[in-house]
DNA sequence: AATGAATGAGTATTCATTCAT
DNA sequence: GATGAATGAATACTCATTCAT
């Protein structure tokens, strides 16, 4: 109606990207608070200011829905980390390939543990929700795949860089960096008060930093 | 006594307590399966070799079943690591504090990669299962504390017994290896194919090593 | 309109309003035969025609349903018996608020005793499920609370009009008709067969109209 | 033991009756508080200090404690009633039939109000649990007879002795003297508060008096 | 596209009862 | 006589999914 003029009329695909998205907030919303299980899609439709039907409407299936959550989420989280390392260069000038790794690691944990968005304690939650053997969250794996792809390219580049050291598996680091940091998050938020979160923070990038730094010179 | 020969005379107690027994490893197997919501009472019970009603009838609840098997879990994993050291200790002759710490790590992955018990695997899904915000474990809690308060004791015993750096925060590192073992066991799960086992377990002891041990000379 | 003959083209609303009624019919039939506890929601639904899952769906919960019945119940009676005082007017002519009061009481038991709806007896089930010191249903004191009301207005009604004497505390003739209509008609049921109907409803027409009615003339 | 001397040693039959007194006062307890479903038998063994078993053991099922105690609510309240007219007796010396039924209601009327035995409110649950249709306390039916029987003995003595009017009918009063205080007693439940119990006290007394007391010479 | 009515399977929990000790 | 372990049926409530509107 009164649309018209400049509003661009919204196209049928905007429509429903406008209410897949609100599903998806909502979603992320109610796993974070309650766990996949405990989300029930009415709750989610309503939360999202939609009726009780909307999210089968649209995903189909509640497997549908996570799985896209948390392809959504890790999306999110990347364009986070990316962002937070932009602005390290931008502060700091050139970023060595270890430093991209430290400043990445670090950014996790800092939004992570002083202001974590709904995404990302979601996407936790739907790993957390992974751990048994029956279950599997297909999005989760590729979520994964990409990660260490992501961690694994950067500690090679590292060692052809020699900002790291040569003689340490790509693979196995990005496994062990992913899981340190998903690991100190689920932590966390169990031992919310116990744990010093700067001092977490500074312990993992002196372990990785340690671990992955060119050996100095040993007498 | 009245024990006559092997006849199956059991005192109330001793019945009581080894349905209890059956039921927490029924509940194990099953947990470590399904996670804990689809871990029902009525399967727990018949995979015990009981009834349906057995496990509320001794635990009272779901949850205060899920706390027990907590607490058990994390003693049982606790035992092994124990032995493990003990083995190491007997093969190798003295280990220095810092060594404790590696091959406490090392076992632990050792066992989760290449023999998980049901116990490991639960105690595993049962963390994961405390993401949710509105979720608590109370035996979580407390199987976190029993950790951090090892790994910290660890650390300060070589801290002071020089095989291991003293500038580094004990607490916060108890914080990092914890959250590392549980990250990479973890993703080992949804992974598992992708992750080389043995390599991983070599990145932690070297990345570890590597934050741990006494500076060596730097020029 | 778009009301194609008799087509069954219910809109949401009638569908949900039309579910309503039957399972509230269901609920009462089912209250009076077998009490609250023993009124499944799974055996209401079925009784209405559908499904174990509806009553719930509907109501959110039993306590809800059993409210609802019971302010349905109340507002069912009422409606009896004041179709009930509209035939005697007719009938006899112009009616005092004595007789007024006692037509009603009378109607009440020659309904409940000859007739009973299942409506009647369920609202007696669950008055008695009141008496229980940890039990209430908020429609039941809300019921009383308007029952008492019509009878302390009619009494005082005839107060000033002369037809009832002045001497009396409207209130607690209320509690007191409203309890023996209420204990007449519960005793009913147990001794139903040693309780001879017609009598006791003469004898509380006689019991209310002697203790009601203006002193006569007292040498 | 030390029970050797005078302490009579209590027979089998009396610590049986000892055990069953104390569950019978647990369950009158439980049933006036939670109605007769919700107060399990293992609830009730507990709270008269034993088993949880026990009940079972002592009467079988729980329908038959529920009957024993009913009857033995009968006639506790029976007793306190005889007693509270003997106390009438004594101080106003002798007492007519008519008289004897007003003090006697409002006997129980005032107990009820002011200082209820869990009997008392047991006995008003019990009956509270029979209306529904399929139910049955066979007790109940039993006191019932006996009290109805009570009030025609009374009622009868005093048409002859002539303290009654000599045209009602003894049977059907019998109901209503029931029903009434049963009535205003359950009334009195849901709505304490609501209710003046001094003036609805005042109140069965007018109504009985004026329905019962012989015809004042009405010109 | 969107709503929400309806379904029915699933689940924790309660509880009377049985039975071994 | 007394205990309490064990059973299994019953039941309210949750929720994904289907389908009529």
């Amino acid at each position: 109606m009164s649309e018209k003029s400049t509003a661009p009329r919204r196209t049928q695909a905007e429509r429903r990207s406008e209410s897949e998205e609100a599903l998806l907030d909502a979603a992320a919303d109610l796993v974070a608070e309650r766990g996949i299980e405990r989300a029930s899609l009415a709750s989610i439709g309503e939360r999202a200011g939609a009726s009780r039907g909307l999210p089968t409407h649209h995903f189909g299936s509640k497997d549908a829905l996570i799985e896209r959550l948390a392809r959504r989420a890790q999306d999110c989280i990347q364009d986070s980390m990316v962002a937070g390392v932009e602005r390290a260069r931008r502060a700091v000038g050139d970023l060595s390939e270890l430093d991209l790794i430290l400043v990445s690691v670090d950014i996790y944990l800092e939004i992570f543990f002083d202001n974590p968005s709904p995404e990302e304690r979601a996407l936790l939650v739907i790993w957390g929700s992974t751990f048994p053997s029956s279950s599997s969250v297909e999005g989760m794996a590729e979520a994964h795949r990409r990660s260490y792809q992501g961690w694994a390219d950067l500690i090679e580049a590292g060692q052809e860089a020699g900002s790291i050291r040569g003689d340490i598996d790509s693979n196995s680091f990005s496994v062990l960096i992913l899981g340190m940091i998903r690991g100190v998050a689920g932590l966390s938020l169990t031992d919310a008060g116990v744990v010093d979160t700067q001092l977490v923070r500074d312990s993992c990038r002196a372990s990785l930093s340690a671990a992955l730094a060119p050996q100095s010179h040993v007498t």
